[in-house]
DNA sequence: CCTGGTACCTACTCGCGAGTAAGACTACTG
DNA sequence: CAGTAGTCTTACTCGCGAGTAGGTACCAGG
């Protein structure tokens, strides 16, 4: 039994980053209500008191990992964009930073996206919070640039629409992994700055430069 | 005790509507894990046997729920889209009677997307169902009026982005439901079919004609 | 070797909610 | 008015999972 053996008395940072990371995992598999704290504690290799000696109960856990996981995307997006370019450039890098940090952490996508926005307790807060901020980004970018959407519930509106259209391709993209990231990004840019008219026409929209 | 006394000894189909209506009602502002079978019961007026006898179990119940609400919202959807219009008009005439449902009909909407979409039972299975044949149906649209979308896979993802972004815009109504139907509608159809690019620079869409 | 503190565990309590047993009440049929 | 089919109820069982009580092992410093 000494082979493997369990890695025993660890240091409480290090404790909580393990229990973190299962209940990322937990969670984004079985779903907020479906996921008990026996299998997090469980895969976490932990027992369950330590649990909530740690993390406090089964809302703060899950909230937690919502707050940890949308700072950590909304830090991917951020940082992928620069402020100032033109608006099809800075929409570019954002869908690419998007799609690329979806791609590398299905996870945390799972959790953020289809759990937390079900769930109507404190999480909801956590989740609108974020994707208002995203939302926010987006509607900044649309008013900027344009005199188009005349009412700021209109810029809210498209920019929900295009949010939610980066969801839902997410989701789908779940479905399809071989689709590389650029590419389903790629197709949603197309979508939302060409349009459908444009595109019947055989008209695209290409990146400015190869970078 | 005599006044608005409980009406007594209903015959079975009209219990079952009532049952149903609750269900809907009910599993809409709670989801489906919250939700008891004690709280649907007494909505619908009745005891708890009864819904055991006539709709079978939890899970039942819900997945009937879930097929009850998709067919009614296909059917509306099927009945405002006339198939030998230009593509333009039938995604228009589409998305109108999508949002038209969704504003008449929110507790069926919350259950359909909300609820249904997040559970991994064999709710997924109807709800998964219903929307690949929304999906099916915009891509069709797409590759049969358009060279641009190449593959198969292309058509796909990009009506799932626009079901996803209708979603999403259906979800933004419901926190902003002084906008009445068409005006959300009219906005998301210019998004999509229009784009970014072309809203920048001031061109709108127009529907054919004042109907 | 004791004293305290921190990591860690086994083994519970306890409420909630799915599902059921067993029968009662009503209404129609002959 | 007996018989029977269908409606409807009260009052349970029973498992699951959140949260906890009450310890044990291990490591300081004195």
């Amino acid at each position: 039994m000494r082979t493997e053996g369990r890695a025993k008395r660890l240091p409480r940072a290090v404790r909580e980053r393990q229990i973190m990371d299962a209940a990322v995992d937990v969670f984004s598999r079985l779903g907020f209500h479906s996921a008990s704290m026996d299998e997090i504690s469980e895969v976490a290799g932990i027992s369950k008191p330590m649990l909530y000696a740690y993390l406090g109960s089964k809302e703060e856990l899950f909230a937690t990992c919502i707050r940890r996981e949308a700072t950590r995307m909304m830090e991917a997006i951020a940082s992928g964009v620069e402020p100032d370019q033109e608006p099809d450039v800075q929409l570019w890098s954002g869908l690419r930073a998007f799609f690329g940090f979806v791609g590398e952490n299905r996870a945390s996508w799972q959790v953020l996206h289809r759990q937390a926005s079900t769930q109507g307790g404190p999480f909801a807060i956590e989740l609108t919070d974020m994707r208002g901020r995203a939302v926010s980004l987006v509607a900044a970018l649309l008013t900027q640039s344009t005199k188009a959407p005349a009412t700021k519930l209109e810029a809210e509106s498209l920019a929900a629409a295009l949010v939610g259209a980066g969801e839902s391709l997410a989701d789908w993209w779940l479905d399809h992994p071989e689709e590389p990231a650029g590419v389903v990004a790629a197709r949603l840019m197309n979508l939302v700055w060409m349009g459908f008219g444009d595109l019947v026409d055989g008209n695209v929209w290409h990146p400015p430069s190869r970078r």
